[in-house]
DNA sequence: CCTCGAGTGATATGTTATTACATTTCTTGG
DNA sequence: CCAAGAAATGTAATAACATATCACTCGAGG
């Protein structure tokens, strides 16, 4: 698995061992790992990119696995709650976490051609951001940080 | 009108001086600053704060400036596009920008309890995440950067 | 056995954004 | 000025994303 997700990696494994850590993780602090929970995550890791909320609800659905969309966002609350899963607001779209094992600010690399997303980390109050929640007294408890551009793949394709 | 927005400013004034700067500019690059464009910018300095699409489109509506979503959707592309207005990904809303003199890279502090949205700077590439693009040769083009958490008024009414 | 709380199933609804096409207005070269 | 093309607008319909609510199930703890 790489930092940044642009190059080759052994996925089976990659989807097995995320598997194997939510459901340890969940264990160790007592929350409860349900089917749907797990096979939201699963579907995820498989795909290895972004996907809309309907996106998975239709992989659910296709599955008997519930079919309306309080279903999959439940699902959703549940693991980007826990880290499991991050939110990628500029696409309305959720992508598993690719450093689960630890806590960390993400940040995302999002090509405009391919929608390839890449995660990696940062600091929660980075450069003038962090100054100017100092200056005026603003308290950071979260911060997005999206990256759109393009991937290497993609340069050399477009204008 | 302050760097951060979390202070006092002369509002009827900054609402006026926006408006006739993006008069100029519209004039100086040959775009056309019509009236419903005009119109929903002067809302948003109006305002002060993030405000959706559609309590734009209902104060449009109220004044038969058009009724439809795409009126407003339309104004806010070409207003987000030319730097007048920025989206916050995180409330799918917009904002008036605090700094329409010159090209940047917006930032946001947004409180989680009153709503209040401050515009700060920040750089295209900073810190860890240019690295990551760096590393991988992913080009940016577009940051988006928003900060959530309590502003200073909010500090101390909150658990 | 009973109760409570977390999770799920199901229906309905709310919110945000886009597509499509007809029409009007603006701009520009002749 | 005038015609032709570009830009903007009017309008209807629909897509995409998200939440409210209530009934039901099931397992842990008393
Ligand atoms: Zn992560
Ligand atoms: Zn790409
Ligand atoms: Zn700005
Ligand atoms: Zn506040």
């Amino acid at each position: 698995m790489s930092t940044v997700g642009f190059r080759q990696h052994d996925h089976a494994h990659c989807v097995h061992t995320a598997l194997a850590q939510a459901e340890a993780k969940c264990k160790a602090k007592r929350l409860q790992f349900t089917p749907v929970r797990r096979r939201v995550l699963e579907i995820l890791l498989e795909k290895h990119k972004a996907m809309g909320a309907y996106d998975i609800l239709a992989v659910l659905a296709a599955e008997g696995m519930g079919s309306q969309p309080p279903v999959v966002y439940r699902a959703l609350d549940f693991l980007v709650q826990h880290g499991f899963v991050h939110r990628i607001e500029q696409l309305n779209a959720y992508a598993a976490c690719a450093h689960p094992t630890h806590d960390h600010v993400p940040a995302f690399l999002i090509c405009r051609s391919c929608k390839a997303v890449a995660e990696t980390e940062t600091e929660l109050t980075q450069g003038r951001l962090g100054v100017a929640a100092n200056t005026s007294g603003f308290q950071i408890e979260r911060v997005v940080v999206e990256a759109e551009g393009l991937c290497p793949e993609c340069i050399g394709t477009q204008a």
